[in-house]
DNA sequence: ATATTATTTGTAAACGATTACATTTTTACT
DNA sequence: AGTAAAAATGTAATCGTTTACAAATAATAT
C-alpha cells in the first residue's frame, strides 16, 4: 500500500503539502494542489485511517445506539441517520440494546472507547433516569425518548398532544371505556399515556391503563386478559406498533371485530395497518424526519459545542382509518 | 486520560508488561499479572484503539453491508450478526446499501479504508455478477445471495427448493394459473423464480412471471396490472416479504377476496401475514439463524484464512395459512 | 556449584499519519 | 531595487500503543 510519504515523493512535495491537500486546508498553491491529486489519484492512495486517528485525536464517527432494531420505527430512523452520516463524511456505529439498560451501559462505554465525535441514543426509562449529559466525554442527542428533567439536546414526537389527539378521535367516535396499552420501558409510553389520560379527564371519563414489556407478545397477553376481563372496555389504544400488532393478535384470538365489537387505534403507521380490514387508525411518525432531524443536531452539536440544548418536536399525524368508525350506540 | 505508561509506572512494570497481560498473552507471571490488572482497574484505564490499530494493524471490526435495512429480513439478520459479534469482541459497521450498486461499491471501499477484519455482504445482482473475492483484501461472506457461479463462503436460504415447494403447494391446493412476481434485483429473487418454473413444469403448466423492483409499490402496480389484464391468474406468488405486501394491496384495491377469487402465497414470514383474514401461506425463513450462521462462518475464514469455501444453505419452513386453501372447483 | 536452557521482563523501534515550528518563496509597498 | 509582510513549503516531533530484540532472572541438568 502507498503511504503518504510514496505520494509526497511522487509529486516532489513534502508529505506536510500532501496532508494539507487531502485535508483540504488552504495555504497550498493550486499547482501543488494539482500535482499531489493526481499522484493521490495515480497511486491509488488512500490515508490510513488508523494513523489519521492516532495523531488527529479526531474519528469522525458517530454512535447510534437504538432500543430495539426490530421496531421499524428505528429502522428507518437508522437509515435516515446512516444516509445523512454517510453525506457529511462521517462513520456510524451501530448497536442494539434491546431495551436492555446494562446494554446501553455497555455500548456507552464502547463509544467511549471508540473516541466517538457523538452519539444518538434512544435510552430505556431506567437509563434516562440517572442521564447526565456531563457524564460523557461527547456530545449526545436523545431521540425518540426524553422527559422534561434531563438536560440534553432531543428530537421527539410530541407525544402527549398526539396521543391526546387520538383518544379524543376515539371519544369523539363515540367510544367511552377506552383501555391505553402502553410500554413500560420507555418514555414515550409514558408520556403517551399522559395525554391518554389527559383526554379521558376532559371528558370526565374513567381511565383504564395497562403498562407491559414492549413486546408484541406482552401486549396480545394483556389485551387478552383485558377483554375477557370483567372491566369491558369498547377501544383498545396500542403505544407503539409492537404492542399495536399484540392487540390485534388478541382480538383475533378473542374473536372480536373492529371496529363493530371493540374499537382500535394506536401509534406508528406500518405497512400493515392499512391491510387489516378495515384498517387501523394511527398516529403516523415522520420516522425519516426524526432520525435526520437528530442526526442534523447532533452535526450541530459537535461542531458548535456550546450552543444552547435543543429539543425538537415533531408533530405525529393522525390517519383515520375503519378500526375507529362512529359506534352505532353512540349517545355524546 | 490514564496512558499505558502510567498504569506500567503504578504497576512498577513495564509497558510491555502491561501490554502483554490486557492482550492476554502468556508469557507473564501470575504475580505481575495481577498487579497490572489492579492497577489498570484502579486508573480505569482503557487503552486507545486508535493507537492499537496503528501498531498492531488489525480491527477486530467487521462490516455488515445489507441490500435493505427495511426489509425485516435484513434487520433480524443484522441483529444476529451485531449479538455475536460483540460477543466475540469485534465491532460492526452496519451500511444500507438500498440496492444500489454504486453504494455497495462505495461501502467496500469505505471497507477498504476502515481496514475491517472481514465483511458480510448481500449483493444486488450487477455486484454479484461482477463479485471476486480475490479484489478485496479481507475475507468477505455473502448472506441471502449468491449464485453457483461465485466462489465466495455463503449462507443462504434453499431458494429454489423453497419456491418449488410453496409452488407444488398451490398446484396440489388446486391453482392453475399462478403468476410469480419477483424481485429483479437480486439473485434470490431468480433463483426462487426458477423453482417456480421447475414445479410448474413438473405439472405441465404454463408459467406466468413478472419481474419487478424489490418495492411494495412496484409489486404493487404489477400485480394491479395482472389481475386486471387478459391473462387471468388464479394464485399469486411473491418473492419476498415487500413484494407479498404489494400484492395484498394491489388485490385489496382490485377487491379481490383470498382465497375465494384468487390464492396467494410468498415468502417471509412476517407478523402481518397471519394477521391479514385469513392467513396468508409463506416460507419462513429462519432469520437469525441465517445471521448467525453468517457471522460464525466469516469469523472462522478471519481465523482461518485459507480454509475451503463453505456454502451453508438453511431449509425453508412451508406454513400453510387460509391464502392458499383448496379451491371449490379443483380438477387434479 | 556451574553451565545451559527456559522463562520473564524491559528498552526502544516501529505503525503512518498530522501539525507546530522553522524556513523559503512570493507578494506588496515604498 | 530593497524591505516588510504574507503565503507556501518543509522538517521533525508527536499521537499511544504493540512487539522485536536484548537483558535479566529463574529453572534444570551436570
Amino acid at each position: 500500500m502507498a503511504q503518504i510519504k510514496d505520494v509526497a515523493k511522487r509529486a516532489g512535495v513534502s508529505v506536510a503539502s500532501v496532508s494539507r491537500v487531502l485535508a483540504g486546508h488552504t495555504g497550498v498553491t493550486e499547482a501543488t494542489r494539482q500535482r499531489v491529486l493526481e499522484a493521490v489519484q495515480a497511486m491509488d492512495y488512500r490515508p490510513d485511517l488508523a494513523a489519521r486517528r492516532l495523531r488527529s485525536r479526531r474519528t469522525d464517527t458517530v454512535g447510534l445506539i437504538v432500543s430495539d432494531i426490530r421496531n421499524p420505527f428505528f429502522t428507518e430512523v437508522s437509515r435516515a441517520v446512516e444516509d445523512m452520516a454517510y453525506q457529511n463524511r462521517m462513520r456510524v456505529i451501530l448497536c442494539n440494546a434491546d431495551e436492555n439498560p446494562e446494554k446501553e451501559a455497555l455500548y456507552l462505554d464502547l463509544m467511549r472507547d471508540e473516541n466517538v465525535s457523538g452519539v444518538i441514543l434512544s435510552p430505556s426509562l431506567p437509563t434516562l433516569a440517572h442521564f447526565r449529559i456531563q457524564d460523557y466525554p461527547f456530545p449526545v442527542v436523545l431521540v425518540d425518548r426524553c422527559d422534561r428533567e434531563t438536560t440534553a439536546d432531543a428530537v421527539v414526537l410530541d407525544n402527549t398532544d398526539s396521543a391526546y389527539r387520538l383518544t379524543i378521535h376515539l371519544i369523539e367516535q363515540g367510544y367511552r371505556r377506552i383501555a391505553f396499552i402502553y410500554g413500560a420501558t420507555s418514555a414515550t409510553g409514558r408520556q403517551r399515556q399522559e395525554g391518554y389520560v389527559t383526554a379521558m379527564a376532559t371528558h370526565g371519563l374513567e381511565t383504564l391503563t395497562q403498562a407491559v414489556p414492549a413486546t408484541v407478545d406482552a401486549a396480545r397477553i394483556a389485551a387478552s386478559e383485558l377483554v375477557q376481563g370483567s372491566l369491558f372496555p369498547d377501544a383498545l389504544m396500542g403505544s407503539n406498533g409492537l404492542i399495536l400488532l399484540g392487540l390485534v393478535e388478541a382480538l383475533r384470538e378473542a374473536r372480536l371485530q373492529f371496529p363493530e365489537q371493540i374499537g382500535l387505534a394506536g401509534f406508528d403507521d406500518l405497512p400493515w395497518t392499512r391491510l387489516v380490514e378495515p384498517g387501523i387508525t394511527v398516529i403516523a411518525q415522520p420516522t425519516y424526519d426524526i432520525g435526520q432531524a437528530t442526526i442534523e443536531l447532533l452535526l450541530q452539536r459537535i461542531a458548535h459545542p456550546s450552543q444552547s440544548v435543543r429539543r425538537v418536536v415533531l408533530r405525529g399525524e393522525l390517519r383515520e382509518r375503519g378500526s375507529s368508525v362512529r359506534r352505532k350506540d353512540a349517545t355524546l
